[in-house]
DNA sequence: CAGAATCCAAACTGATACTG
DNA sequence: CAGTATCAGTTTGGATTCTG
């Protein structure tokens, strides 16, 4: 794990370039990651990473999530190539999404930090309780 | 890779609990990977990961963040855990903010996901271009 | 069914000025 | 040096109404 930590740090070096002299808009976290950054992105391409939904299920499937924001959030997400768009000419209409290679790519990273997330869940509320107890 | 993800389907029913029926705080997305989702977050997480910085050398490797949010996020980042803030009393103070292990923990799977940023910027900025030529 | 359009409130962000 | 305080602009998000 700590080898692992050393050998990234020529890779870190990057962003320093990036950020010092460098274009920024050249930097992957934030063109790339930011994009990701949206309230429902990630638990979106969480979804349908299981298999294609349509619109309506996807609604159900994330109860908090508004028309406007979910219509939203999967245009953005198309438009990054993570999603595929496919329209049923019926009446009424129907409309399925789904992961594309690119998304179902990015998906294993993600997940682990899902995965992470799930893990130390308690201690990141554990976290914030102590600091707040302290203030 | 196939069967990787496979395998996580039965983890992905998780978050379709959550949404449904049961508590949506509960859900590590909503509230760990959101709390990551800021602008600059996963960018000073990435610095701190090479090693402790102060306030200063923070700012001026993140030349287009402004004071306000580099305090902000700093202070966001060390209520959740990921960051110790340590005050030398000098006259002029220096307070030098480093990664606990906490932060160095979730550093593993967040660069796992930057790794994949970098990797397939170019694709995303190609899907971006055509998905605008096409409209 | 799957959205588009509109309006409005809230959150985020930056610029500036000030402080221990 | 490392902030805090205040204000203004921008973006985000939700509720509602309407449409093919």
């Amino acid at each position: 794990m700590e080898s692992r930590i050393v050998n990234l740090r020529s890779k870190l070096d990057v962003y320093k370039a990036m950020t010092d002299g460098g274009n920024i808009a050249d930097c992957p976290v934030r063109d790339v990651i930011q994009g990701l950054n949206g309230k429902w992105s990630s638990l979106l391409v969480m979804a349908l990473a299981e298999k294609p939904y349509r619109f309506g299920e996807l609604r159900r499937l994330v109860p908090d999530i508004s028309q406007r924001m979910l219509t939203q959030t999967l245009y953005d997400l198309q438009r990054d190539g993570y999603v595929h768009r496919e329209v049923f000419p019926t009446k009424p209409p129907s409309v399925e999404y789904s992961l594309t290679d690119l998304g179902r790519s990015m998906f294993g990273p993600l997940y682990e930090l899902v995965q992470w997330a799930e893990l130390n869940h308690d201690a990141v509320r554990g976290a914030r309780a102590a600091f707040d107890a302290r203030i």
